[in-house]
Order: structure tokens, then C-alpha cells, then sequence
DNA sequence: GAAAATTTGTCCGTATGTATT
DNA sequence: AAATACATACGGACAAATTTT
């Protein structure tokens, strides 16, 4: 883990090192002794004081991610990566497979409203049609995964909060609604740091950073079904494209 | 533009209002306008002071993504993020079409050696045989893009550096070693913080996001010729999937 | 063209956070 | 634990350039 830490950025040096640090853990750095190497040996590959180690070290520790035993030193808590493949028949709950037991969709929002452009745009609507909206949060084993903010066309797809609140899968919810089957048409993936509202949704700590998706999905006649602007936690998820 | 900023997350507030209004800049959110808000508009959005409004956009300025003028507001100079398609044919190059002027691909190092488990694994090579290693930075208009490690076979491509140094692009590179065409064959996708050797490679500041793209492509008879792990500026680009 | 309103640029001072010693 | 230095953030006031009335 070469490269000192730089001081006047707008990020303050002991979350540069946090941010090293749990970077360095999951590339498997420190696999071999399944710790963190001694303060005093940080603060001197990053150049800076014990002090300020210790701060970086305090924040991955809040964050489940090291755990400091006094006499022994600093522990990692390892958590693997979902891997998400993304294909025509992407689905969220399937193709999880054996990476987690449980998987679940939960609704924490709902309402009818007219779509925006970028809604009517994605989903093929007159500009100010009326649309369903959902804000969701998926879960693998009880631990938060993603969340999105999803939109259907009202006309055809009116009970679809009652629907996803009851199968917690949009899967088994459009098949409830009458659609056997759809596809993955588009899909655009984009990242940046986790605004407030998701930050609490996925159980992250701020500067934490999110995968973002926004998918549309069809009817097996090409028309538009869904629009779902979806946030993953970055360091929970992996996605792969298969051509 | 909504959400609040965050206090006390050791990313100072100038910096996360910087991050925003690139992204919003990038997202097209001015561009009726061509400008920005006016300062004191984005301080209440941001519910923040003026004078940290204009730390963040003196930040931006030195970035030559705006430009203020007294009594006027501050204009938008350049609009960032790419789109790549991630399709079959992926090409770096090509796909950015109108996007800009000139790609292009700088060698920064290379050298031979012995596989790792994971290049073997994805060149399906038997682990310890021979590859070429190359380290590259790509522009688009002189502005780094993305930088990449890439990996090839080095029986069948030994004057690769070479190649790719005069042609400054791997399709072209390519050709010129004999091989006309070549497919994508898998992507995988993840995003983290930035390290040290990138934020230099890409002209970012410390706590910026890369998207991490690992890929590796066949011939035309599915032999695997590449494997590239990437590394884009995720302010810089997007990524999109068309199935 | 003149006046008013808007918008960025600069200065002062104060309080708090960050990092070192 | 405490003292020091610097960065960050706020609040107010006014100047300078531009646009609107």
C-alpha cells in the first residue's frame, strides 16, 4: 500500500486512510495474518501521526469492519462480495443462487404521480402520464443491499405496492399483476457517494460509496414495464456482464 | 437537486458540494441555462453559507469545468462524463463517437512475466506461463479517462508494448499483430475509492471514485487475448448495457 | 442613458475541526 | 493531556461588473 496520503484536498488525512485501509482489506492485503498491521507501523507507510491512524481505525471499527483488541492489535471482520450478473433475464432475487439464504425486496414508500421527463423517456410515456412509484430496500440474510426507486405505468400496473409489499420480490409481483415474463432492455451504471437518505437505508457510514443503476425493463413486446434508478453498496457488490 | 450535505464526515463540505454540482453539471441539470445557480441560491439548496458555495466552485473552476464572471453567474465550460457501451464490440476508442475529438492510449510501462492465479485464471493459462504486462493511461481531448493494467498471452502477442505505443489503441494494436477482430467476452464491474498511483494517472484528488472494470476478450474462436483490470474516473464516464 | 437589481469578488472577524508535537 | 498551527465554515459588509427595468 505505497503512496502517502495528501494534506489540503477537502478530505481529511484520517479518511483518506480509512478509506485505504478498508480497500486494502478487501483486495485481501492482510489475509495472511487476518489483522491490521500496528499504528505506529500505518502511521509511518502513510506519513502522518499515530493519532490520526487511530481515527481511521475508529471509523472502520463503527463500521463493522475492524475490530481493535487491546494487547493484540486490530482484527479484520471479512464480508464477501454479491456478484450481480447483468443480462437480458437480470433478475434481482435469482442469480443470487448460493451467495446468500434469504433474499428480500421491502417497500418503504409508495404514491401515484405524474412521470418527469426522464421517467416518460425511459418508460416510452407521454410526458406527464400518470406512473407508480416505489422506494425499496433489498436485503440478502438481513443485511441491506441496495436500494431503488422504481416506476411503473399507472394504467397497467395499479396495484403494484400491494403486490411487491406481499411477494417482496417485483418477480413474483408482476406475475401476480399478470405478467408472466419480461426482460432487461437497458441498463446504465454510473457511481458516486451515497447521499443522506440511502446512507441510511443501507446501513453505511457517510463518504461511503454506491453503485448506481438505471434499468429498464420490457414485456417480451418490447414495451416498457419498468424504470428503477437503483443504489448498491459499493464494497457489498460486484456486477458482471456476460456478452 | 435534493439532500442535504454532511457534517463531520472528514469530507469537508466544499468538497461534497463540488462533487454534487459536477454530477448535476454532467447529468445535464443546467442546461437550459448553460450556468450555474446563482450562489446564494446554491448556499440555501445546500444549506450551507455563500462563502462555501464558493469554495466548491473555485474547486470546480480549477477543474475548467466552469468559469465565474462578475455580474453575469458562472457558466458552464465543459460538460464531463462519457458513455460506454459494454457490448460485444467493445472498443475504448470507438463507441465515444461525437463524444470527442481524439482517444487516445499512452503506455506508461510494460514488462514480461509469469501469470498470477487470477491472470491464468481469466487468460485460461496455466498459472506461471509467460504474459506480457502493460500499464496504460487513456484521454479523451487530453483528459484522462481511465487508466488500465492489462494482461496478454505473451507467445502469441510479444511485440504488444511496441505496437501499442505507435498505435495508441489496442484495436489497432491488434491488427497490426495479425489479429483482425476480437470479442468482449465478460465484464465485471465494481466500484471503490481511487489509490494513489490512479488519483496521479487521472488527475483526481484523494477520496474521488473509480469505477473498476475487469474484462477479458477472445478472438473470434473464443481464445482469450486480454485481460485488462480498468480504471475510470467515475465523474468522468458511465457505463451502458444494451441486451 | 440612468437607476435599480442581480451576481460575483474581496475584506474583516469568529468559532470549530484537524493534525502535529 | 495540553499547546500550537492551520484548514474549514460561518456571518456580515461592501466593491465591482453585468443585466434588467
Amino acid at each position: 500500500m505505497a503512496g502517502q496520503v495528501q494534506r489540503q484536498t477537502g478530505i481529511a488525512l484520517w479518511r483518506q486512510i480509512a478509506d485505504r485501509i478498508r480497500q486494502a482489506i478487501s483486495a485481501g492485503a492482510y489475509d495472511g495474518t487476518g489483522m491490521v498491521p500496528p499504528e505506529m507501523v500505518l502511521a509511518q507507510q502513510f506519513g502522518v501521526n499515530r493519532h490520526t491512524v487511530r481515527s481511521a481505525l475508529a471509523a472502520l471499527s463503527q463500521e463493522g469492519i475492524v475490530r481493535a483488541v487491546q494487547g493484540r492489535g486490530t482484527l479484520i471482520e471479512r464480508k464477501e462480495r454479491l456478484n450481480f450478473p447483468i443480462t437480458r433475464r437480470t433478475r434481482f432475487t435469482a442469480g443470487i443462487g448460493e451467495q446468500a439464504r434469504a433474499m428480500r425486496g421491502l417497500l418503504l414508500g409508495h404514491g401515484e404521480e405524474k412521470a418527469d421527463e426522464e421517467v416518460a423517456r425511459w418508460l416510452k410515456l407521454p410526458p406527464g402520464a400518470p406512473v407508480i412509484r416505489m422506494e425499496t430496500v433489498r436485503k440478502a440474510d438481513d443485511r441491506p443491499v441496495s436500494c431503488a426507486t422504481t416506476w411503473f405505468p399507472a394504467d397497467r400496473f395499479a396495484g403494484m405496492p400491494e403486490a411487491y409489499e406481499k411477494a417482496e420480490s417485483i418477480t413474483r409481483a408482476f406475475a401476480e399483476l399478470g405478467l408472466a415474463d419480461y426482460v432487461r432492455a437497458t441498463t446504465e451504471i454510473t457511481a458516486a457517494h451515497a447521499e443522506a437518505g440511502d446512507l441510511a437505508a443501507l446501513e453505511l457510514t457517510p463518504g461511503a460509496i454506491v453503485l448506481i443503476t438505471k434499468a429498464m425493463n420490457t414485456d417480451l413486446e418490447g414495451v416498457p414495464v419498468q424504470y428503477a434508478i437503483s443504489r448498491f453498496a459499493a464494497d457489498r457488490v460486484q456486477f458482471t456482464i456476460e456478452n
